[in-house]
DNA sequence: TCCGCCATTGTAAACGTTTCAAATGTTCAT
DNA sequence: ATGAACATTTGAAACGTTTACAATGGCGGA
């Protein structure tokens, strides 16, 4: 095994010295067509191979961005990273990845490590996007970062997302609108998730206006937390789906807890939409193919992760303006939301 | 804005040479502890950060695994990143992210760039394992990989599986079993996936073997090939659902397609699993959410993304045989396979 | 007192690029 | 014939590490 070819082999072997082949790389116009070729045809016949992390020292930009997402599990972050991933492609661009479970602990150890990669800028998806040392960190380094699908409360950082709180308005008005007076809302922790937070207000609030229009019409709003990743949510939507003070409808944070939400009414023996209502926000592709059709304010997933590129690298080429987009979400037509289940008429 | 500290600066600070820096990095134990914390000083003083590309440029090892899937937008694969993602994050290894979206010249140019970092090896799931051109360059390149969800007929690479035939022998034969006679599989183009070929054959042998027993008991095998990400399937499977020669049961070589499967049968006004079974192979997890509960031949996704990087491990490590791994599936007890409608009641 | 040993630290040469300044050769107007 | 202007190429110095090897100094034993 010959030891790997660099450029001083290729060089050595064209007749050409290192300088040469490095043009012959990045601006072969400003080499005659005939060295070129010379050289080019060392390269084919050495097997040559350019060793970006030569390239990236030597350079003040190494052309790879890095990517934070809670988890791949959930489809609406695969699915963000897969238009990242093909928008970074289009642009020669190397793909750092990692996920943090939606531990600040280890988005901070994540963002490091990209940090040491010297990575030229960052696209991230946070648990907790205020009062987050991330940011800081990432502010006080001066590095360009997009945060995608958070929606921040300060207004100097990059960020794409739809609104929070309008898409669980709208879902929850759609319930309302239906004859839906008692809700709950299924969210994710919190501390894990401030679209989940932001989310709740937005259907807290749709509760209050419909108060406003007619009063007291409205039962008060409840919550119910869940962890990230838990499908099973039997046990714990009991006290919502059962007994005199049932819910008829579930606002779900996400498009996952809406499917597991179905899946335990069904448990319980309620059909949706004949006895519960849900909905759910993100609008993942597999909402659209279940039974009941999922209800939900879908955002173009993939387009944000694109356009977070594009974000990004304005911001890399010394934008200096962090543009913030929120995205209009749309209310998928489902079938998972139907009139409320007459108030009278007991389950059973 | 100071330049960026480099070992050097840190060295210079802490008033010791740059060979004692990077002996607290990488062997503080060598170092005696004063000289430790004095350098540590300095490096939190200066807010150092090593640079991972000089590091790279020097040493043999990157540290850095190549991950090559066809997309994001399955959730097989993104669920298998999440298990190679977490697998690397124990071992300290950055994970260099690319798509090929099932064409093989992506294939060939995202597996290049990787080689251009200087992975220290590569896990991949490749359109074809067979015939592809990735496979030969790997070897000659002599670079450690493993393949998942490929099976390749060739023993000389690494590669974790299911017995893809097997599962599909088996979803078939549970049809089967439920009385079904007539059969038609919906798999993603033969030349964009080995898998589905595979799946296919196993699809096949189950029937004849059925056929084995009792002759001519089944009709013979059909055949519906669909691009992949499509989920439109209504068209596509028209002259499968519709007519004296409708089929009773639908095999499809993913779970992507068995959901989008149900929903194409409920415009047609064919309830699953009343009028048509429905069996899918992959497990992704909201199979087992939807209604009717999708019956797969499950794969333990996650655990084989994991199981991936630790044989590349052993690869890099200089383990020279490469393994195979055929993991065992699952047949989940699913609702959307059921009795076969009678025969002799056409539908409508 | 001198020597050798050990622990600790320092020097300098890589690693594979890019790029600036300088060198070489060619062409052309004078 | 001379030198200016230009096209082409080269030499050499970075970039931030790691690491083999050398240097330094303190110490105990002879």
């Amino acid at each position: 095994m010959t030891p790997k070819p660099t450029m001083r082999t290729v060089a050595a072997k064209a007749g050409v010295s290192i300088a040469t082949v490095s043009r012959v790389i990045n601006c072969p116009d400003e080499v005659p067509t005939e060295t070129v070729e010379r050289v080019r045809e060392a390269m084919a016949y050495l097997k040559y191979r350019p060793n970006m992390n030569g390239r990236r020292l030597k350079m003040a930009q190494t052309r790879s961005v890095g990517v934070l997402v809670p988890t791949m599990a959930n489809p609406v972050f695969a699915t963000s990273v897969q238009g990242i991933e093909q928008a970074a492609h289009e642009d020669g661009l190397t793909v750092l990845l990692t996920s943090s479970e939606y531990d600040p602990e280890r988005e901070l150890d994540a963002v490091s490590t990209l940090l040491n990669n010297r990575v030229d800028g960052l696209i991230l998806t946070l648990a907790n996007a205020d009062d987050n040392r991330v940011i800081d960190l990432l502010i006080s380094e001066n590095i360009p970062f997009v945060l995608l699908f958070n929606q921040p409360s300060r207004t100097d950082v990059a960020s794409i997302s739809v609104d929070n709180a309008k898409s669980a308005y709208d879902i929850t008005q759609a319930m309302i609108a239906k004859g839906h007076r008692k809700l709950a809302m299924v969210a994710g922790h919190f501390e894990s998730s401030d679209r989940s937070r932001q989310r709740y207000d937005g259907f807290c609030q749709a509760i209050n206006d419909a108060n406003q229009q007619d009063a007291a019409a409205m039962a008060a709003p409840r919550l119910c937390q869940v962890g990230f990743g838990e499908t099973d949510l039997e046990g714990i939507l009991e006290s919502f789906l059962t007994g005199p003070d049932a819910v008829t409808g579930l606002v779900c944070s996400t498009d996952m807890l809406a499917i597991a939400a179905i899946s335990a009414c069904r448990t319980y023996g309620l059909s949706v939409p004949g006895d519960v209502s849900v909905g759910g926000i993100d609008g993942i592709a597999v909402g659209g193919l279940i039974t009941p059709k999922l209800c939900s304010a879908v955002q173009p997933t993939q387009k944000m992760g694109q356009q977070a590129l594009a974000f990004l690298l304005g911001l890399i080429r010394g934008q200096t303006e962090p543009q913030s987009l929120l995205l209009p979400h749309q209310l998928s037509t489902g079938e998972s939301i139907g009139p409320a289940r007459h108030q009278s008429s007991p389950r059973l």
